[in-house]
DNA sequence: GAGCACTGC
């Protein structure tokens, strides 16, 4: 305990700068090359330096962590965990990995290859960009000594020595490599964002550190958590390096507001009268609430007359398509008249500008509390939105938005009592929020066996954990010692949800595999929900004309404009196989393909090119993992009256705990769960089927099953006897049903003999 | 006859 105080307390310790670099350049191989030879040539890939790397070098110098640099490497050189806080604006993210790169002796027995420095990103974005700006802080080119690699795209080189990769990719990297012996460094950045991959990262490295005295792990994050990361990773020193955040003035309200959406409004129009010039962020919670703001925000200030400067209320979500979130940049309106009231900016966002986006120029952020946030319910296993309050963490970073270029203000619309008592101090971790029976299946494979004392920083709830293993074990991917089966090890290199990966692999006993990769890269891609016309989305066409924004639907990869409703239900129902939703995707998969991925037939036939096209990249990449496995990849004859049902066999041998069965009363009720539920109104069948298999459970107005397929009581107890064993079967409709087709089953049996 | 916080592999 002792000991542990006294190195805490060096780090703040005044440190003669000038003795630890000398040591520090004295003790490694690259930092001494690199400070003996001619300051003009770059020691990482030999040429003379820019004259824009001297220029950047002197922008560097000015970043509060710079002045750390010398402290930061003395003490990793003594510990082998290191966390790191700094707040945003420090420069941590592209400096830290470079000053790491500076002390740390990355030089292997083989000359000709170094050991790397990984630096993790939740973001691929994040770590595109960033890798782009250090390659160009370092004057190498991007790709070669500084590279990133996100799913779809490795941009690096066996010259690669820094590498920014995105958490889950490291994660991926550790299946192979379980001990990452390719790196010296791991640097976990953005750790207080608590992502599933990170928080998996955490314990998995925790293990890899015993086994690896050499490597280093070097945790950076930007809240107050540190103190956690602290406690679990055995009181690693911890060092802070200031932010450079203009300050934010935060006011609370006196009274609790009972309508937060009108309040904030009020607020708005408040700020615009009464404020310095400045644009506004309003953080709201989905897409529905946000338009409705935007509308409401706009015509209560036109109301104002002409006295009042205009104001352009632009809305911001994940779903708008990029043309459009490109308007979050353009500048505020200008007067009306010459010499009038200027005109204000105003962004109604949901968290996507809290972590994701930065807007410049935001000076007044008006904060209502709320989010939606992700629940699961491991009874029913089901994952739904919740609009639930924020926490103080997140809290924080909302108001932090307002002081990114000059003083701001913050508005929060709740009592400062409440932030007090009732924010929890940090978000609830993903972990703790989510099915985790992908999350097992990764940990299986990583070699962890014992989930129970797996070191989690948070642990799940046993009953989550139990659920997965459950699920895991109807699988196939782990047997009943909850080992990793053979069919595990292949389900676990997919990229996917367990449920689909077991079809995939299943999928050439079926005769199918072609059809089921072809299906569940369309049900990978996401649908994009958005506002513009349809020109633009198609991709054909530019941005619509100012004020003439239709709302526009696309489920999946389906485009249906407001004002072409009837021809875009038309021309899906040419696509619509009357047995199902999954068998329709099928279909426009192959007339997508048929029509050489023409965005011209896209449009004309309302899918949306953009998905498609990211359906059949995610379609490639699953292919190549299929025949690393020697899977074979086939098709049954078209003609052949086995055709879909071989398809719609082989999707139930993964989804046969998704399946619904229709009762008497008309309603649907899921197998063993007995939920009533829906089929949501976007299916494409012509009857209710008695049973169908869903891919996935919707918790909204009602309780819906969306993409559903046709299938037959009859596949059920081929395809997954043990699930549909009826000794251990609640007592219901489908039950007695199931109990006629075993008897009918053993029946024909008899007869045969 | 309805609706999608945000990521990631």
């Amino acid at each position: 305990m002792g000991t542990e105080r006294k190195r805490k307390v060096s780090l703040f310790d005044v440190v003669d700068e000038t003795s630890v670099s000398a040591k520090i350049a004295k003790s490694n191989g690259i930092g001494a090359t690199m400070n003996n030879t001619n300051s003009s040539i770059n020691g990482w890939n030999g040429k003379p330096y820019s004259q824009r790397y001297f220029e950047i070098l002197e922008k560097r110098k000015t970043l509060p962590v710079w002045h750390q640099k010398d402290e930061f490497l003395q003490v990793l050189k003594a510990n082998q965990v290191v966390i790191l806080v700094g707040e945003t604006g420090s420069g941590k993210t592209t400096q830290i990995p470079q000053f790491v790169l500076e002390g740390v002796d990355i030089e292997t027995p083989d000359r000709r290859r170094k050991m790397m420095v990984a630096c993790t990103q939740p973001r691929r974005v994040a770590a595109m960009s960033v890798s782009r700006r250090v390659a160009e802080e370092m004057d190498v080119t991007i790709g070669e000594e500084v590279g990133y690699s996100i799913r779809f795209e490795d941009c690096s080189s066996a010259r690669t020595v820094l590498k920014y990769l995105t958490d889950g990719m490291l994660l991926r990297e550790a299946m192979t490599d379980p001990l990452l012996e390719r790196y010296k460094v791991i640097i976990l950045d953005e750790a207080h964002e608590r992502t599933l991959a990170t928080d998996v990262l955490f314990g998995l490295l925790k293990e890899v550190l015993k086994n690896r005295p050499d490597l280093k792990l070097v945790v950076m994050s930007a809240t107050l958590e540190a103190e956690k990361f602290q406690g679990y990773f055995n009181s690693a020193p911890l060092m802070k390096v200031p932010g450079r955040l203009h300050p934010v003035e935060i006011f609370y309200t006196q009274e609790p507001e009972r309508d937060y959406l009108e309040a904030a409004i009020r607020t708005v129009v408040q700020i615009h009268l009464c404020e310095p010039l400045g644009d506004i962020l309003v953080f709201l919670t989905g897409e529905e609430e946000i338009e409705d703001a935007c509308r409401k925000i706009n015509k209560e200030v036109s109301n104002l007359g002409d006295q009042v400067g205009p104001v352009k209320a632009v809305p911001l979500y994940s779903t708008l398509p990029p043309a459009m979130q490109q308007k979050i940049f353009e500048p505020a309106p200008p007067s009306l008249t010459e010499g009038g009231p200027p005109g204000r900016k105003i962004v109604v966002s949901t968290n996507i500008a809290e972590t994701s986006l930065t807007i410049d120029g935001i000076v007044y952020v008006i904060d209502p509390g709320f989010a939606k946030q992700k629940v699961y319910n491991p009874r029913v296993r089901v994952e739904s939105l919740l609009v639930s309050p924020i926490s103080k963490a997140s809290a924080h970073q909302r108001s932090g938005r307002a002081g990114r270029t000059q003083p701001g203000k913050c508005f929060r619309l709740y009592t400062e009592k409440s932030f007090h008592n009732d924010l929890q101090p940090q978000t609830y971790p993903e972990i703790l929020r989510s099915n985790l029976a992908n999350t097992v299946l990764t940990l299986k494979k990583l070699g962890i066996d014992d989930l129970v004392h797996f070191d989690f920083m948070d642990p799940p709830a046993p009953e989550t954990l139990m659920r997965a293993l459950e699920v895991l074990n109807y699988l196939g991917a782990l047997d009943d010692e909850g080992n990793l089966t053979d069919l595990g090890e292949k389900m676990s290199e997919f990229p996917l949800d367990p449920q689909m990966s077991k079809m995939l692999v299943e999928s050439p006993k079926y005769n199918c595999s072609n059809e089921i990769l072809s299906i569940s890269s369309m049900l990978s891609v996401k649908g994009v929900k958005c506002l513009g016309c349809h020109q633009q989305l198609s991709c054909l066409g530019s941005m619509p004309p100012a004020g003439m924004h239709h709302r526009i639907l696309i489920p999946n990869c389906f485009v249906r404009p407001r004002e072409a409703q009837k021809a875009a239900d038309e021309a899906k129902a040419r696509f619509g196989h009357i047995d199902g939703d999954h068998l329709t995707l099928l279909n426009v998969y192959h007339a997508y393909k048929q029509n050489n991925e023409d965005p011209t037939w896209c449009y004309e036939n309302f899918v949306n090119h953009r998905a498609l096209k990211s359906a059949d990249n995610v379609r490639q990449q699953l292919v190549r993992i299929m025949t690393r496995f020697n899977l074979k990849l086939c098709s049954t004859d078209f003609n052949s009256r086995d055709y879909y049902v071989n398809i719609r066999k082989a999707m139930l041998s993964g989804y046969f705990m998704q399946v619904a069965h229709l009762e008497r009363t008309g309603h649907y009720l899921t197998v063993k769960d007995n939920q009533v539920v829906h089929l949501h109104p976007s299916n494409c069948l012509d009857h209710k089927p008695e049973w169908v298999i869903y891919n996935e459970y919707v918790l909204t107005s009602r309780n819906f099953i969306r993409t559903v397929t046709d299938v037959r009581g009859e596949w059920l107890i081929d395809v997954a006897p043990h699930y549909y064993d009826l000794t251990n079967f609640p007592q219901c409709e489908a039950k007695r049903v199931l109990e006629k087709l075993y008897r009918k089953r053993e029946k024909d049996r008899e007869n045969r003999k």
